[in-house]
DNA sequence: ATTGTAATGTTATAATATAACATTTTAAGT
DNA sequence: ACTTAAAATGTTATATTATAACATTACAAT
């Protein structure tokens, strides 16, 4: 069996593509506009690559800015759950990892018992970088 | 100094008090529809007192619904941080209170050497009533 | 009273996302 | 190889969410 990644269509592979060659999320848009001359025309077919990519966990959403991100971590599977770490002044983003917040969150909701199935963590504030600068 | 919530104009609060009386997040065009017979006319009214409500922190948004939420909690202070626990049966929201998440938000931010200004966090499962029920 | 800030009302439009449907490609079993 | 069912595509139209621009009004602080 290949990796998902592997089994990407054209239109997915194009709309990862420039999601991977970012250096900040991007919105649909933007990726329509960009990849124009690949042969995607219509919102649609970039919606339908974003879903399908999200779907596998290769690109995440972030939520509060309605724009999406590769993800770098090889087999991610944060398919459903998410944290990152968004620059107000840069717009980059670092996605967190491991599984303490999955066990901290479920705590949190267990005190209202509420039964936790999965999350979406945005932090903001100001990336190394842009801390120096600031 | 009278409090914030005193001060609110008219709009302001036909808005709060449809959200008050909701058991669930409304979005911006149900609130719309629902008190066009007050004199709202149009979403730029709704949007407008949305916005001035988040700002004193009585309402909150939720960002992965495009809904907003009435806080019930008296003097509020998340007006820029909110943590949420979502029902995905009946779309009932909590919110999450005290200062532990935000210390802790704050370390994880640390250890990447990012500097945590505020966060939004939706967790997703089953509320209390719908975990007995399914 | 004056005056500056905030809020309002209104029309138009931008930005984000999905519906519907006909067609083509792909992958898996036989 | 052929069949076939599922997935993906292409296309047009439209739904949903949110803001721009600008003229006017309310109102609190000097």
């Amino acid at each position: 069996m290949a990796l998902a990644s592997e089994n990407l269509t054209k239109n997915q592979k194009t709309v990862l593509d420039i999601l991977e060659n970012s250096s900040e999320p991007l919105k649909a848009y933007t990726i329509l506009f960009d990849i124009q001359k690949k042969g995607i025309k219509s919102p649609l077919q970039v919606y339908r690559a974003l879903d399908k990519l999200i779907e596998i966990g290769k690109v995440h959403k972030i939520e509060s800015r309605n724009s999406y991100v590769a993800c770098k971590h090889e087999g991610c599977n944060a398919k459903t759950s998410t944290s990152f770490l968004i620059c107000e002044n840069c717009d980059s983003v670092t996605e967190l990892t491991g599984n303490n917040l999955f066990s901290y969150f479920s705590k949190q909701a267990e005190k209202n018992n509420f039964n936790y199935k999965k999350h979406n963590l945005e932090i903001f504030g100001l990336c190394e970088n842009c801390k120096l600068k600031n």
